[in-house]
DNA sequence: TTCGCCCATTCTTTCGAAAATCTGCGCTTT
DNA sequence: AAAGCGCAGATTTTCGAAAGAATGGGCGAA
């Protein structure tokens, strides 16, 4: 049964596990619209597991809030409004914040590494589709965005917090999908794109400062500024994009 | 299939449901042991359900941190520990008291209704439970800790915000599974019952008067102050037991 | 004796199909 | 024409069994 997949198999890794990660992941990179419907006939075909690995991904997304299930009727990818952006923005800056005021307090010359290591790759990814502009690749889009995750991982990853942790993780991959208009070659310009850029370089520059309140109120004021650009963007008030 | 379950189903109520349901009121309410694996075999016997409901609600409890998987090894209970208890502790005075603050901003009449309502529910069931001391039933309980759940609901259900409901369900989810020994018969006294009731009068008298800082500093210092009692309870210090 | 290997057993994971449920269309009735 | 009914097709949900992994005990080699 599924014998073919011996191979391509991790150790430790369940056709549940896999379903649940590509389901994510085309979720998060937008294959699947918001709101759309999952039919398990669909992704059998797209991901060739029968329906019990991709049912049990599909309840955990539910759990994660990336999925709603409507009894007998079938799951939806979650719906997406300015209010749900604004509600997990306004909870993502509550958990990130302390948990990013956490791991400055604690994080250790290695975690300084870290932060600054994840921001290198991130300005190097950064760069590198700046360069390209409109030529880039999707590949490159979805490598800046898990650059980006990295870094915003690193960031928290010393507050000491498990719950913290699985929080923010949701809340990233929440915001990740109104993000998606952003890093898209459509939705921001050279200079949002440098400004955003800068903003990250003085939050990592702050924290290896260990200067907390400095680097915590970059990190709120940068997450609200991302909704309000992103707000902009979906309200079709392209204005701030002439620069390109 | 499955026809004799047919009248007893709810409409819009699957098995899987059923069957998360089941499973999570089971670990709550600590039949299901805290590092105990969960045998499929024994689901299917204890619930009457196949496999594939029961899977998905195990899937389901494992994104909520309730039960940890291990591939082509099963589900366990997630232990617990008094490290895991403060990381939730914590969490929760970061969530809660921020989704309390919001609703005693933003709630109406109705909402001081059903916050003094519950208090109400709240304190007859106390009362019950103190009145028969050693003879009261599990059922009661059980009883005693839903009113316990619909009161720390009421306060923070005008918070406005989806996120901060949903991480607020699950960190009390997992701050239940600590407070078994609190509530059960064998673990409080009457002094420590009747401390925490007055407690929660004032957090809710506070909360009516709409004296923000007071009623969330109420909140949070007695969530600190619930998680030291039981800290003391698990490492058999007793000597707070006393009054008994 | 101790270590490592193999096999039987137990348990999980996955599959394919049956049963239950939903959806939409066309028919009838008012 | 509008509302109600019922059937056919599509879809989800559930089941039972087969396949795949892990576990533990017994056997043989060092």
């Amino acid at each position: 049964m599924a014998s073919e997949n011996l191979t391509e198999r991790q150790p430790d890794q369940t056709l549940g596990q896999l379903a649940y990660d590509s389901i994510r992941s085309d979720i998060l990179k937008g294959h699947f619209a918001p709101g759309s419907p999952l039919r398990l006939q669909a992704l059998k075909e797209r991901y060739g597991f029968s329906f019990s690995p991709l049912r049990e991904a599909l309840n955990r997304l539910q759990s994660e809030q990336l999925v709603v299930s409507y009894a007998a009727r079938g799951f939806r990818v979650t719906e997406i409004s300015l209010e749900e952006m604004w509600d997990a923005i306004d909870t993502r800056i509550l958990i990130d914040c302390e948990a990013f005021r956490r791991s400055i307090r604690r994080g250790d010359d290695d975690w300084e590494g870290r932060v600054m290591g994840a921001f290198h790759a991130l300005s190097r990814a950064f760069e590198r589709n700046l360069e390209l502009g409109a030529e880039v690749t999707e590949d490159q889009v979805h490598q800046l965005e898990d650059r980006h995750r990295a870094f915003h991982h690193a960031l928290v990853s010393e507050s000491g917090s498990n719950w913290m942790k699985v929080f923010s993780t949701q809340l990233y991959n929440q915001t990740q999908r109104y993000r998606w208009p952003y890093f898209s070659t459509r939705g921001g310009n050279v200079f949002l794109k440098k400004s955003y850029l800068a903003e990250h370089r003085e939050i990592a520059e702050r924290a290896v400062a260990r200067d907390e309140e400095a680097a915590v109120a970059l990190m709120a004021k940068g997450f609200r500024r991302t909704g309000e650009i992103i707000e902009s963007l979906l309200k079709g008030e392209d204005e701030t994009d002439r620069g390109t």
